[in-house]
DNA sequence: GCCGTTGTAACAACTATGGTTACGATGAGG
DNA sequence: CCTCATCGTAACCATAGTTGTTACAACGGC
């Protein structure tokens, strides 16, 4: 699969907006935000278009326009980014169905199906365990 | 992302192979395999092969050729399979680089690698906890 | 009405995966 | 030493997901 940088962008653009709001602006651009993140300004539009729906952003449209948090960053997890980008799962069954006359072939499925979901929770546990503020207080540590 | 099933396959076939053993017979061909995951047997020969450098399985050619286990199933977990096929990472950084002027962009790389490294140890965590010979047991037992 | 910004569609480039065909290489058995 | 089933591998195409890009309509404060 090619890599999935999905989750990195849109937790730069939440940690950005919330730094800059922060900072004492109301909205932030899709423009400014793509300079920081260094790509184009509708591939940010787009991701957080997702993040609002899953009500972690919010849009003003008009004159003054620009993003916003629709919660703080300390209640903001990765996890609750990663859902709200909505990723294909990590692993896959077969593309085409494997033999059922054959026992392995009738019976892998199940199988795997209980290991992934349990690989999926322990992914979205770990997760779970960081929010955006840590990030930023990361972030800041560092610079 | 296109689903990732190499996983799914890889195990399928070692599973077949295992069981195959246990019924008596010397080697598998991937012709045999294919039919039971129900794809093109270079597809299973090209996963094998991976699984061959990583001393998972071994292979005869000429005349009764075929496929062996190289270790027990019980001896094998889902992450050495996992490793053996050497995904790419789950989660990636920015594919360009990141405005370094901007604190949030010169200190999102490294805060996101963390989170990263402990999401891929949880996960390789959890498909250690499952060897072949669970799963062969899993399917025996459903069937 | 003006103008900057969002919202969205459309398209191209690139990558990974999976399926298929083709063919040389191997090596045990006759 | 010939045969033949099978591996090993290259080449190619189709499909799908991600990212980058252009274009343009919609919005709404001024």
């Amino acid at each position: 699969m090619s890599a999935n940088s999905r989750l990195t962008i849109a937790a730069h653009a939440l940690t950005w907006i919330g730094l800059y709001q922060r900072r004492g602006h109301e909205v932030a651009s899709s423009e400014q935000i793509a300079t920081s993140v260094n790509t184009n300004p509708v591939v940010i539009r787009r991701l957080l278009g997702e993040l609002r729906k899953a009500g972690l952003a919010d849009s003003r449209r008009g004159a003054g326009a620009g993003w916003m948090l629709a919660r703080d960053l300390a209640a903001i997890t990765l996890l609750d980014v990663y859902q709200a980008i909505e990723p294909g799962p990590v692993f896959a069954l077969h593309r085409a169905t494997p033999d059922p006359e054959c026992v392995v072939g009738h019976g892998i499925g199940p199988a795997m199906t209980a290991v992934y979901e349990d690989v999926e929770a322990a992914l979205c546990r770990e997760l779970a365990k960081t929010t955006l503020e840590d990030v930023l207080r990361d972030i800041l540590k560092a610079a």
